[in-house]
Parts: C-alpha cells; sequence; structure tokens
DNA sequence: TAGTGGTCTAGACCACCCG
DNA sequence: GGGTGGTCTAGACCACTAC
C-alpha cells in the first residue's frame, strides 16, 4: 500500500530472491519477456526494475543473452549505498553495541566546517550527538553528527541510542536521497586515542559525509571515525561514462 | 557516429555544462519538456538523459519543481566512478608521472587471491604489472595490476606506461563495465617502504578491485597502494533502496 | 531464424509545487 | 490552474547471441 510502484515491487522482489540465493551468482534471471509476462505490465516497466538492479551491483544485462546475477554474498554488500549503522548491522548481523558518549546542543559558527557544508547561518543551532560503536566492550567506531535542531527539534538521547535514520524516515517522514562521502587517514586526537584504547597506530580510517534529503537539503554532517585495523570499506563502481569520439 | 545514441548525447552536452560551470551549482535545468523541444526527441528518452545524471551524482530532481544541480566543483568529483588514473590525471590537470616498475608474466596458482579473484585456472599466464605514481619524484601511490595474458597478448611494457584502459578499449575493442572495490588500511611491506621513502606511518591505504568486462567477465585484479597521509576517496551514494512496509 | 536486450516514440494519468 | 516530474503502456525497430 505504501509503495505501490510496480517497478520497486519487481525490484524488491528480485533483488529479495538474490539475497536469498534463489538466483544465484552467475545464474540468469528470467528473461524480459517472461517477466513481462509474469507481473502482467509492460516491457518498460519490467526494465526500469532491471536497470536499478543492475545499477546497484545486482546483475549485468548482457544482449542478446539475459540478465546474469553478479551479486557476491561473500563481499558484505552493499556498503557503498547509503545506508545507517543499524540497517548494516541488521543485515550483517553484526554483534555490536551503540553507546550515546555525548548528546549537546551547539552552535554553527563554533563549527565551520559543519556551517559550511551544511549550508547554514552562524547561529543556527545544532545537535551534536557522538556515538561509540563497540564490539566486545572495544571500541571501534566513533560516529559524531550534527544535526540541524529546527528540522528535528524532539531528536534526543534516547532516539540516538537506536536509529536516528529510523526516527527522520517513519517519525518525521523525511525523504533522505543522497550524501557525498570523503574516506581519509588521520592521525586520532588525545580524545579518540583514549576511546579507542590501543589503537596502533593511533590513526583513524575517518569518513566525513554530507547527507541531503529528496529537496536537495543538506541536513547531516557525519565524521565517522574507525579503527584503521578494523575499516573495510566495500564500493561498486560501474563505468558509465565514455569519451564520445 | 560512434555512438548515435540520443540519451547518450544528452546527458554528454548537459554533464558537460554543470562540469563547466555552465550550470552551476544550485541552478535549474531547463525542464523536461524544454529539453523535449530542444532536442526534437520524446520525453522518456530526456528523462532517462536525466536519471542518469541523477544516479552520477549531477542533479537532483524535485517533484513539481525541475531539476537542480548538486555537482560540487571543490569535491573533486567523481573519483568515485570507474575511471584509470590517466583519465583522473587529465580530468584533474595533476602533475603526476608514472614509472613502471615491473612487467613481468607469473601463473595464477602462485597469487591465489588473483585466481579466485578472475575466476581461472591455476596455470592461467597473467600478465603482473607493477607502476609508481609520483609528484615530483616522490612515489604517492603504487599499482600493482594482474591481467589475463590470453586476452591481451600484445600487451607491452610500452603501453603500460600510457594508459592501459585506453588500450583494452580502443584497440582491443573490450567494453568496461563495473567493479568490486575494497578500501582498507595496512602496514607496508619493507619493498614499499623502501619505495615511498619516509611514509609516516608506515601504512597505506589500498584499494583492491575486480574489474568485469561487459560480458560479466573479470579481466582485471588491481591493488592500489597509497601513501595513507595523500589519500583521499570521494564517493556520491543514493540510498535507492527503501524498507517496504 | 528465434530470442534476447537496447533505443525510442506518443500518449496517458498521476502527484506535487507554486502563484 | 498550469507547470513540473513520476509512472506506465503498447508498439516499433534495431543489434546481438545462439542454434
Amino acid at each position: 500500500m505504501v509503495n505501490s510502484n510496480k517497478y520497486r515491487k519487481i525490484y524488491q522482489e528480485l533483488s529479495g530472491k538474490i539475497i536469498n540465493d534463489e538466483y544465484k551468482h552467475g545464474e540468469q534471471l528470467p528473461s524480459e519477456n517472461l517477466l513481462v509476462k509474469k507481473y502482467g505490465v509492460s516491457r518498460e516497466t519490467v526494465r526500469k526494475a532491471l536497470s536499478l538492479l543492475q545499477t546497484n551491483g545486482f546483475i549485468q544485462k548482457l544482449k542478446g543473452k539475459g540478465s546474469v546475477v553478479i551479486y557476491d554474498q561473500s563481499l558484505n554488500f552493499p556498503v557503498s549505498q547509503l545506508i545507517s549503522f543499524e540497517e548494516i548491522k541488521q543485515s550483517l548481523n553484526m554483534d555490536y553495541h551503540t553507546v550515546v558518549e555525548s548528546f549537546e546542543t551547539v552552535v554553527a559558527k563554533d563549527h565551520p566546517k559543519v556551517q559550511e557544508a551544511l549550508n547554514i547561518s552562524e547561529d543556527t543551532k545544532l545537535f551534536r550527538v557522538v556515538r561509540s560503536r563497540r564490539k566486545n566492550d572495544l571500541v571501534n567506531i566513533v560516529d559524531t553528527d550534527y544535526f540541524i535542531q529546527e528540522m528535528m527539534p524532539a531528536l534526543s538521547k534516547e532516539i540516538a541510542e537506536q536509529s536516528i535514520y529510523d526516527y527522520i524516515e517513519r517519525r518525521l517522514g523525511l525523504k533522505i536521497a543522497y550524501s557525498n562521502k570523503v574516506i581519509t587517514f588521520e592521525p586520532m586526537s588525545e580524545y579518540e586515542i583514549d576511546l579507542f584504547v590501543e589503537a596502533t597506530p593511533p590513526y583513524a580510517a575517518v569518513v566525513r559525509s554530507i547527507v541531503h534529503l529528496a529537496d536537495a537539503i543538506p541536513f547531516q554532517y557525519n565524521v565517522s571515525k574507525h579503527r584503521a585495523s578494523e575499516f573495510k570499506f566495500v564500493d561498486f563502481s560501474r563505468r558509465t561514462i565514455e569519451k564520445e569520439k
């Protein structure tokens, strides 16, 4: 009911079957014509679903042959998607535990990079949330998030302990659309060295991202610091742009 | 002549104008109807081009409003694409210089990870190419590539000094389609510490990728090691998959 | 030759945004 | 209400793969 798009339903069903290994790596999906009959939709609708599957790394379409599954379970897919920690945790069955290290209100002018990234005025109030992600009590990730207070005045420490994305999408009905990420490798601060405990070297893999809503408004600035030895970023990319000539 | 696709031409033209700042960040593109008239094509064709622009992080489409440019020059975009070093170098005007450190023939069984990644038999012959990328004679990146010899018997050290991708796509006419990448941070080997000279800490950002052709055949295994302090990976991602219900 | 995916069209109806 | 993007259709023609 919530989402009656035909092509999304087909996408959901096919991607689900691929993830559950009903369609295995290397196997072919039914042809477009068969899918047209099976779902009772037009060919362009089927093709829209298949095109999404291809973009997201589930299949490769072969002209004259068919669509073959290229999704690989063993690669801990899909981490290059815009996805929250809670969602990754659930999909991978990770044994992680979140601790809210701090939850405070700050002013944009004291965080100039955030101010610039979110394109807000100096006196905009922000929530600053620091959360550690622990496995067997050992900190492996420290997330620092900045949210514009006006957009989500009811955000609380309790929500931060659960999933903020869930809150934003389900409670507030906002649509999270896209993000820019930058990955670097940086020395840890004293605070971080304390938190991580015995991080050798005292460097962290750092992922900074600016997350935008569907109306193109930036609403979150995130700095995610990872124990370097545990860091692993998986990416799927396509060669879409060819030079002309 | 080479590529007469209408939607690709529209994509090329619009993305070019965005990159050249003719359409600036935050500005709107002409509406779909206007583009339909301008290019003399059907609306679905225009939409296919716009959809590609959105997927690749150039624009965000806003229902009821239009398409707004979100591409940001300052982010050294687009590095998360599947793109060769030579192409990045050209598009960013980088002052880099490539040295082929070694060019040899090896057998798959001596490189089990490569054998598995490329899904080949034990006795498959491979080219193993090691190239350093230097800025002012200082090594910042060391690329190690493995190619299946049978697929490109004429590959040579001279070609490796230029662009192997150019050779594969233009000379051999093969279509490079997609890749899986994994980014980690790892201690350098003695060989690498020598090559990089004074790398502090002696860690490298490592990008491993398996590159596939359009027929889904893996043809390249690449290990790209970067001086950690210089490493910067930029990624654009969309939240495409929503949970149903 | 039959089947597959790739491109393109002309038109329809809908939901959303704004003045 | 008029414009914008989102979804969907039925049909056409093409290029490629396989037998």
